[in-house]
DNA sequence: GTCTATAGATAGATAGAC
DNA sequence: GTCTATCTATCTATAGAC
């Protein structure tokens, strides 16, 4: 087996094993059992299982942020420029995220860690995300406010927030890894075109009063 | 030591440290530790570490439940009754929680809990939550058809589960356990008034068009 | 009821043969 | 690079003295 291999092979259980069972539910014996490799490769390949979180991260993250930062910038214009569409901002930040996690062969389950890394606040890894993300959010932040300069600051920092958490529980909902109690909840209909309802949602809502 | 003394501090105990490190990142010697009791005596009051989880989840969210119950009910009201307005139903269904989070004592640590439990599908104690939230949810869900009797219902409950995610991280938002890196984005003016901001939020989101 | 001591299982990490 | 074997630490749970 080659070296990239063993190392893709290790990555996709790990990415597939820390969203469904958490990163500390996940042995090592599990994660290399899954991925057909041997226990001790993966500290040859990254060094011990935090690295290897960290790995599991930046492969997605690195891309997808790439891709935020450019539609960001662009709306964000120059100084003097007109203000940009609320639907505009949030479909630049947002629809990266969508596209990334819908063309990924193992159905939603890096959304899905996502989602746990933020509800987690003293996980190892967590550091690392935000770091990743900040400049995205910083960005995602400038162009709300250019689009809504009469809103009060700490009222938009709010929305924006609410924003993201809407966002996270919307990319969890689509994975394959709904738990049964919710997903019954919710008809099989409702799990398709989740970006465009999420984008008229948040609208309406960024232009409350 | 009392035996309710002796299980309300364990109680306590465990609902910080499951909220700060989740369930699987607590040790029962952690928690008899920083609860002043004897390590054996978890097993002795409540029968294990999974039997305690449930304990701390029914210990906020029977009284929860009821309240929401209540609200909910008055305001569906009887089959012939006129529509309820949007923000009744949002409250109804929120401020108790609001409210219960803000009246306790380890500031937060509870929403911070509930929202990990959102976020991990296989996490043991999820489908207990589930079932102690059920009944809330079909009828939060039967009071907004009311109040939108036109919208599909698959848009419907897209909307609904948008909400909960809205709400999900500003219950998270506002604890003390907020993490560094998420913290600075937000100033701490924005850190009150949360449940009356969502409320606006999400009332102009759910007449989106 | 509270405590000590310990059983029994499993974790991450690593040394060394091949 | 890959593998086996093993070290050391830590976990939940429990038996039994007081």
């Amino acid at each position: 087996m080659s070296q990239t291999e063993t190392k893709d092979r290790i990555l996709d259980a790990a990415e597939g094993l820390f969203a469904r069972q958490g990163y500390r539910g996940t042995s090592l014996r599990a994660l290399t059992t899954e991925a057909g490799v041997n226990l001790a490769s993966v500290h040859y390949h990254f060094g011990g299982k935090e690295a290897l979180l960290k790995e599991v991260l930046l492969r997605r993250l690195g891309p997808l942020s790439k891709r935020r930062q450019a539609n960001l910038k662009r709306l964000r214009g120059e100084p003097g420029a007109a203000a940009p569409c609320v639907r505009d901002v949030l479909r630049a930040f947002m629809a990266p995220t969508f596209v990334l996690c819908e063309g990924l062969p193992n159905e939603g389950a890096f959304s899905l860690l996502i989602g746990r890394i933020l509800a987690e606040p003293e996980e190892p890894g967590r550091s690392y995300f935000l770091e990743l993300v900040r400049p995205d959010l910083e960005l995602f932040y400038a162009c709300l406010k250019r689009a809504f300069p009469a809103l009060p600051e700490p009222i938009l920092l709010w929305r924006m927030h609410f924003c993201l958490g809407a966002m996270s529980h919307a990319l969890s909902l689509r994975t394959a890894a709904v738990p049964p109690g919710i997903r019954e909840l919710f008809p099989p209909a409702a799990s398709a075109g989740a970006g465009g309802h999420l984008v008229s949602f948040l609208a309406a809502a960024l232009e409350a009063p």
